[in-house]
Order: structure tokens, then C-alpha cells, then sequence
DNA sequence: AACATTGACAACCGCGTATTA
DNA sequence: GTAATACGCGGTTGTCAATGT
């Protein structure tokens, strides 16, 4: 017994969408916000559509402030940095890259810069543990009750994380208690630094994968040690997207105008310029 | 000119997760 | 506490225009 369809196929229009359907669904959105649920929204609209496809054509396509450009080199640079920090994960990645959707990011991925990297020789590897989720994800069951229950036990618990998190006022309060959450990281900027004292002996290369040079024998054998930098370092950038995801983290300093005369602006933009800046400084090591 | 191939992107589908009854 | 429902994501497919043969 599979899940029900999101809604009966029958009489619902596929395809391509026409100017008088666009029209329909952003005049309504206009008038009556995204908030409405997307299930009833077709019938209310005046549609023959899925939600599910209104959803997707308005995310995609009708929504303003899209960027529908061609890529730029900055942006090409920053989505394989974040496709080796985060994999596949294509709506984290949009969300770093204003006007971008995870739609087109993946399509541009799919079609063009992944084959681009491949001509260069420079096909990007994504970090391990990313790697591992991906293979769980392969190798888990297709058994749904059993989940079901589980996945209800685990909502349970995420549900109870999250009230405490919203019951705190203070962003600034947030972050340090999520940083102390995390074992030995108190310090990002400690922790690049660090990270970086062990990478003195590797050098990026143009094409982006590190070699290793007069030092190679030390670096070999503090292998351990430096796996373990990477998973800290990549469990601080975990903790950093969690807080980057909160809607008053969303884009960067300068396109957050609104922010500039609040107290929270400095903290932002630190928690920032330090998330990318270990993005840079440890892709290529990833 | 006709057909085949390729590339770009829009849209669909199924699944996992969150929310609601 | 549980099952049903809705939403959002990532993988995949479909479509169409551009280009090659």
C-alpha cells in the first residue's frame, strides 16, 4: 500500500504552463500571500494544477527577485565549495546565493558546471561524511510503517530541541550555546587557525585538490589528527548552517539593509565571514 | 532539407519530514 | 500516541531549440 497521490491526477492539467496560468498564480499570491497551503491553492487560483506544480512554478519561476542570468564565475566558485562541504544538497546551497534556486542550481550542476569541472580534471569530492549519509540513504529499506513510528519518535525529540531553541531571546545567547554544544570548538577562528598550521604542508593547487610537499612523511602521519580537525571543522559548519538557516541569517550583510542598524549586525556578519571563510579554507582539503 | 544529437531547463515523481487531527 | 495529511527536497524525465551530419 503506497501513499495516497498529493491529489487526484484526474482533470488536472501536465506540461508547460501558459502565460494565463502564471498570470492566475502570481495574481493570487499577490492578493493572497504563499501561506494559504498549497494544496487548496489551485482550486482557489482557478487552476488546473497540481499544488504541488503551482508550488514549484511559482518557487522556481514567478517568484520575484529571481535571478534567471547566466552563472557567474564567482557563483560557479562558490557552489562547488558548497557541493563539497554539503553534497547534493541543493536547496542549503540556493540558499546561500541570492535569486538562485535549487531548481536551477542542480539543472546548471547537472548540465553544465559538473561537466566543465570534469574537462579540467577537477571533479570535486564531496566531504565524507556527506559521502556516508548518502550511502544510508541508499542502503535504507523501503519499509514505511517501521519508519513511520520511528520517524514519530525522532519528530518527538526534535520538537522538544526545537521550543528550547525558539524560547531564547537572544540571538547572541543562541549561538553560544550551540558553539558550547560542540566538543572542543569554542574557537572557530582558533579552529581554522589551527586547521590551518596542520595544512602548512599541503599546497592547493590551481585545480583545487592539495599535494603535499618537503613535509609530506608529518603530514602522513598525523592523519588521524588531521581527519579529526576536518570532522570539527565540518561539525562547526553544520552548527553555523543550522544558525544561517534562521530567517534574519538568510543573506549576506550587504543585502540585508534592514539589518545595519540593528544590534544583531555585527554578530551576523561575523557568524557570516567566518562561515565562509571556512568554506575557502577547507573545501579543497574536503 | 531532413534527420539525429546535444544542451538547457521546466516539470514531474517519489520519498522523507513536519504538522495536524 | 498515532495515523493521516501537507510540504519540501532531490533525482529523474520530458520538451524544445540549437547545432551537427
Amino acid at each position: 500500500m503506497g501513499r495516497k497521490p498529493c491529489c487526484s491526477k484526474e482533470g488536472l492539467k501536465k506540461g508547460s504552463w501558459t502565460k494565463k496560468e502564471d498570470l492566475l498564480l502570481t495574481e493570487y499570491i499577490k492578493d493572497y500571500g504563499e501561506g494559504t497551503g498549497w494544496r487548496s491553492l489551485p482550486k482557489k487560483a482557478g487552476l488546473l494544477r497540481c499544488g504541488k506544480s503551482c508550488r514549484l512554478r511559482w518557487v522556481n519561476y514567478l517568484k520575484p527577485g529571481l535571478n534567471r542570468g547566466t552563472f557567474t564565475s564567482e557563483e560557479d566558485d562558490l557552489i562547488v565549495r558548497l557541493y563539497t562541504l554539503l553534497g547534493s544538497r541543493w536547496s542549503l546551497i540556493a540558499g546561500r546565493i541570492p535569486g538562485r534556486t535549487d531548481n536551477d542550481i542542480k539543472n546548471y550542476w547537472n548540465t553544465s558546471l559538473l561537466k566543465k569541472l570534469k574537462a579540467q580534471g577537477n571533479e570535486p569530492r564531496i566531504h565524507k561524511s556527506q559521502a556516508k549519509k548518502r550511502r544510508r540513504k541508499k542502503e535504507k529499506p523501503n519499509v514505511s510503517s517501521q519508519i513511520n513510528r520511528k520517524n514519530n519518535d525522532e519528530n518527538k525529540t526534535r520538537r522538544k530541541k526545537k521550543v528550547k531553541i525558539v524560547e531564547k531571546h537572544n540571538i547572541e545567547d543562541e549561538v553560544a550555546t550551540k558553539i558550547e554544544e560542540q566538543p572542543h570548538t569554542q574557537d572557530f577562528a582558533q579552529a581554522v587557525s589551527d586547521n590551518n598550521h596542520n595544512f602548512t604542508s599541503s599546497s592547493s593547487n590551481q585545480d583545487g585538490t592539495s599535494s603535499a610537499t618537503s613535509t609530506s612523511e608529518i603530514h602522513s602521519s598525523s592523519q588521524n589528527i588531521e581527519d579529526q580537525n576536518q570532522d570539527q571543522i565540518f561539525e562547526k559548519l553544520q552548527v553555523m548552517d543550522e544558525l544561517l538557516l534562521n530567517d534574519n541569517f538568510l543573506f549576506p550583510p550587504e543585502k540585508c539593509i534592514e539589518f545595519n542598524n540593528n544590534e544583531n549586525h555585527m554578530l551576523f556578519e561575523e557568524v557570516y565571514e567566518e562561515y565562509f571563510q571556512l568554506v575557502y579554507e577547507n573545501s579543497c582539503h574536503f
